[in-house]
DNA sequence: AATGCGGGGGT
DNA sequence: ACCCCAGCATT
């Protein structure tokens, strides 16, 4: 134990945030906190967490549980893949393993939507393995300590940080260090405005004496945003409306909302929309990570002959049954008002 | 090795 | 406008 790995230690048993999925061993609970929490910061997550904790207090329950309720409830949450794959892979595990969620990395990164870090973490959590978790936190923390400019976004460079990230934990006790690292990562060291003044680790860490410390990590480029523009069609007919499933591979797939179109502007979509002043329209901007969206609703009541393929009508009332993205409950919020 | 996948919060 | 978040699957 080195004199950095206590001052980690020691400032976690102070500093560490009370959170459910720190109080158990339980590999279900540990996995479906781990699933939520990618990309997904713990204030968002928690509301999700006891909600699917009370919903499916066991992995038999979510294993026989519909895909589309798990969805509803993950609706609002992003990233819905990872509520796909959870499902899976809580039927795999109750068909395949008993029901018992098996105990080593190794073992536990076969299972599908579960990668490294998700694997060491269960693994290390729950079964005390010796194995490094490696995620944003982690690799922001090590960089500045180390000062390491090595760009953590490159595959190639995965390897090294894992080995430094290996010699650096402490093998005592690796579950509670693990966490240690990413909760001193997430509250002291953040991305933006870290906390040196009051840091324990200031005397040791390289990159505070090289003045590095806002240019670490180092990131490689950034994604290029899509824009796109829909028309969504909200049709109603006797108190039924209109809506479809996206099946295509890709934004929300699973989810239910309006019929839409797509168009490849925002000339087209203008002069597409012009058409139709003569009834109720309601614009929304929405932002995804990597896609900004302009979408029109455009409302007709009491449609008659007017049919899309592979859509079906639903009574109005029962509309909120149906898993959707953030952007269909957006409008029917406004629309409620 | 590079890209796509949500939504919320921060500067 | 840009970054970040308890990442992963796909190509």
């Amino acid at each position: 134990m080195t004199r950095l790995n206590f001052e980690i230690l020691h400032w976690y048993e102070i500093n560490k945030r009370n959170l459910p999925w720190r109080n158990t061993k339980n590999p279900y609970f540990v996995w479906l906190s781990e699933i939520i929490l990618q990309q997904t910061r713990v204030d968002q997550g928690l509301p999700y967490y006891e909600k699917f904790i009370a919903q499916y207090p066991t992995i038999f329950d979510l294993a026989k549980a519909s895909e589309k309720n798990i969805l509803k409830d993950w609706q609002g949450l992003g990233y819905y893949s990872r509520a796909r794959n959870l499902h899976y892979t809580a039927k795999k595990i109750v068909q395949s393993y008993h029901g018992i969620f098996p105990s080593t990395f190794d073992e536990i990164l076969l299972l599908k939507g579960i990668g490294r870090y998700t694997a060491a973490a269960i693994a290390s959590f729950c079964f005390d393995e010796q194995i490094a978790v490696l995620d944003g936190n982690v690799y922001r923390l090590l960089s500045r300590i180390f000062d390491i400019d090595l760009p953590v976004n490159v595959s190639k460079n995965q390897v090294e940080f894992e080995k430094i990230a290996n010699e650096f934990l402490d093998k005592t006790n690796p579950g509670n260090f693990n966490q240690a690292m990413m909760e001193f990562g997430a509250l002291q060291c953040k991305p933006v405005s870290p906390n040196c003044s009051s840091c324990p680790l200031r005397i040791y860490c390289l990159s505070y004496k090289n003045e590095t410390v806002a240019f670490r990590p180092v990131k490689l480029k950034k994604q290029k945003i899509r824009k796109r523009f829909f028309i969504y069609w909200v049709l109603e007919k006797d108190g039924n409306v209109l809506l479809r499933r996206r099946l295509e591979n890709d934004i929300w797939k699973m989810l239910y909302e309006f019929p839409s179109s797509e168009f490849p502007n925002q000339k087209e979509q203008e002069n597409f929309v012009s058409r139709f002043l003569q009834f109720p329209q309601k614009t929304f901007k929405h932002i995804l990570s990597h896609q900004h969206i302009t979408a029109t609703f455009i409302a007709i009541e009491d449609v008659s002959g007017f049919s899309f393929p592979d859509s079906d009508w639903i009574a109005s009332e029962s509309i909120s049954d149906f898993p959707m993205h953030r952007l269909m409950t957006r409008y029917l919020e406004q629309r409620n008002h």
